[in-house]
DNA sequence: TTGAAAGCGCTAACAA
DNA sequence: TTGTTAGCGCTTTCAA
């Protein structure tokens, strides 16, 4: 079938061992020999078995990531993006990608436990954390490498990287007061998840110091999708006393939001704002541009499957909790230079043709 | 460290292979040991290493897919829906999924080559095939099975799904000249691309049928992004004779498209006709919606996967080329009040006759 | 019904 | 500088 070092051995007329030597460049083979050797595996076209290496080493250069997923319409930009930053630096390392989605239950659980005690694979990068998250405190209390994209509300006696979500949304926020809002209202995310509660409190910490309060009423819950902003922003405009300024947990619900803006003939920017928080590609192509707050998603994932590699491989890691300042992009959603640049002169322009 | 078969052969002293063989079911273990065994293994929490496994059987239940990607803005909600069919199935099947990304270059074709020769993987996932694509000669050259996700321009001597592009673009199309348009324009796909010639003969051959010429200059190749579409349907809406419908090959560029119109003043769905492939989440809460034409992603995912084990198995596979016939999903972006449209339109044609 | 032995392909300790 | 031996954890003949 396909070469081995045995087959090599016998043709070099060596043992295997010499063979795996000189492939592997120890130092005491003679530069005859492994010349040789080389040669001929270059010729007969070998490549080592991954399969037995990773049996030897009892390690299977593996890095798990398990998407937590609703349903078969998952279909979220972030994800792809923070997947090609993981992805490069594992390859880069000579790690592989092991992907599986799965929705956060009961069965979640069940297949990191397969993945771990059936060695599948040496580290895990956790998604989308919980408040509280049984998947961080299964691993920890094991002891298995994983580094968190998040963090959770216990101790945090663990690996991560987040951004700093209450301080984008203050900004955010802070933004928006000075641009004269004073009705708002948030599409907020899944309460179990962590960073919905920071994301809050950065809105309410600032929206208060203005003495302006966020009634029950004007936060709703949503599911991060496009529909879902959709859904519950089509609530809050059909109210007796709508907001002037929509603050929703990310880019996919502020979209969606716009959408329902926009049906009801509001112009986004003008007559009402409405801000996102990731930064996703679709955010600077959006009708208006989206207003919103910047995470490096690609340079995440990279930091964060470093950081695991590191761990994996017993090196020191200079910081193993990294809590990143992201930066505001103001566009057009919020209306801060919305008059002039929405409408172009542009339907003149075309009639002078 | 972790319990082996040997620990629990020591506690029930009895031999490795029996054990082995009796956690397998072989009806030649006693109840009794049987019975035995796995209590024991069930106590120890023994889970068995799938590097050793693996090792032994010679294959790594792992399907791999090797994500072609431009840079590091990585984001298409298509993959990630793709993606999830396909690890669903692959889960469900006892199959692991290996992801890489890579630009398609000739660093790509080494990574198939490692993981091929290096027996990383089992099969492989193809997607976005090209008019001549190495990949595939080369898994067809080596008889390594894999299944494809689109055709090649050559023969077509392997397995594949793929959606009928060309009929797609041609209901299209004919839905358009119906409302009334006359001056097309197409934002088309990277011309290595397979589906980008399909999609554009699907086009031509309506339009050349009701006697109109899609001009040269009107065909603008892009890269399928959002930004790419925003930045081609510019330069279109910009010319001294804008065209009054856009076809795009995909819905991401069709959105960006949408936004350039957009921003010049010009109502979607009333000034202007624009169109998308593939109905991503996202076509449905666009504002307008998107008129575009549907692929059950998530299904093609799950079917290609099954396909590959079906293949890596040696089993029969029914049907090994499946196209489907896609279907036109009507939205607002083609013109919101479309029967009035289409009934000047048969007037109008009745009148010409 | 059970066990001994072989081996998947590789690496590493030890000996020569 | 090279080879021998052992073994990673599992499955699968073959023999008892």
């Amino acid at each position: 079938m396909s070469v081995t070092l045995k087959d090599i051995a016998k043709h070099v007329n060596k043992s295997v061992t010499t063979v795996s030597r000189a492939l592997n460049d120890y130092d005491d083979v003679s530069p005859e020999t492994k010349a040789e050797v080389r040669r001929v595996a270059a010729e007969m076209g070998y490549t080592p078995s991954t399969l037995a290496q990773r049996l030897r080493k009892q390690r299977s250069d593996t890095i798990g990531i398990i998407l937590p997923t609703f349903g078969p319409r998952f279909s979220d930009p972030f994800f792809s993006e923070f997947l090609a930053g993981v992805g490069n630096k594992a390859t880069e390392q000579g790690y592989d990608l092991m992907v599986s989605t799965r929705p956060p239950n009961e069965e979640e659980m069940e297949t990191y436990r397969v993945n771990v005690q059936g060695r599948r694979v040496d580290g895990f990068i956790i998604v989308r954390t919980r408040c509280v998250d049984l998947r961080i405190q299964y691993l920890r209390q094991i002891g298995f490498p994983f580094v968190a994209f998040g963090r959770t509300c216990g101790d945090l006696d663990f690996a991560f990287v987040d951004e700093d979500s209450e301080y984008g949304m203050q900004v955010i926020a802070d933004h928006l007061v000075r641009l004269g809002h004073r009705r708002f209202a948030c599409i907020s995310a899944p309460s179990y998840l962590e960073f919905t509660h920071l994301r809050l409190k950065g809105i309410t910490k600032v929206l208060s110091r203005h003495g302006i309060t966020l009634e029950e009423d004007h936060i709703c819950e949503s599911d991060l999708t496009q529909g879902g902003g959709y859904k519950q922003a089509s609530g809050l405009l059909d109210m007796s006393n709508p907001p002037t300024a929509i603050i929703a947990c990310n880019d996919l619900m502020a979209l969606g939001a716009m959408s329902a803006a926009q049906e009801r003939g509001l112009v986004v920017g003008n007559d009402i704002a409405i801000t996102g928080f990731d930064d996703i590609p679709m955010a600077e192509h959006s009708h208006p541009p989206l207003t919103t707050v910047h995470q490096p998603i690609y340079r995440i994932g990279n930091t964060v499957c470093e950081m695991l590699i590191h761990i994996i491989q017993g090196l020191p890691l200079e910081r193993d909790q990294l809590i990143l300042k992201p930066s505001l992009v103001i566009r057009q959603s919020c209306g801060a230079d919305a008059k002039q640049k929405i409408r172009k002169s542009y339907v003149n322009n075309r009639k002078e043709v």
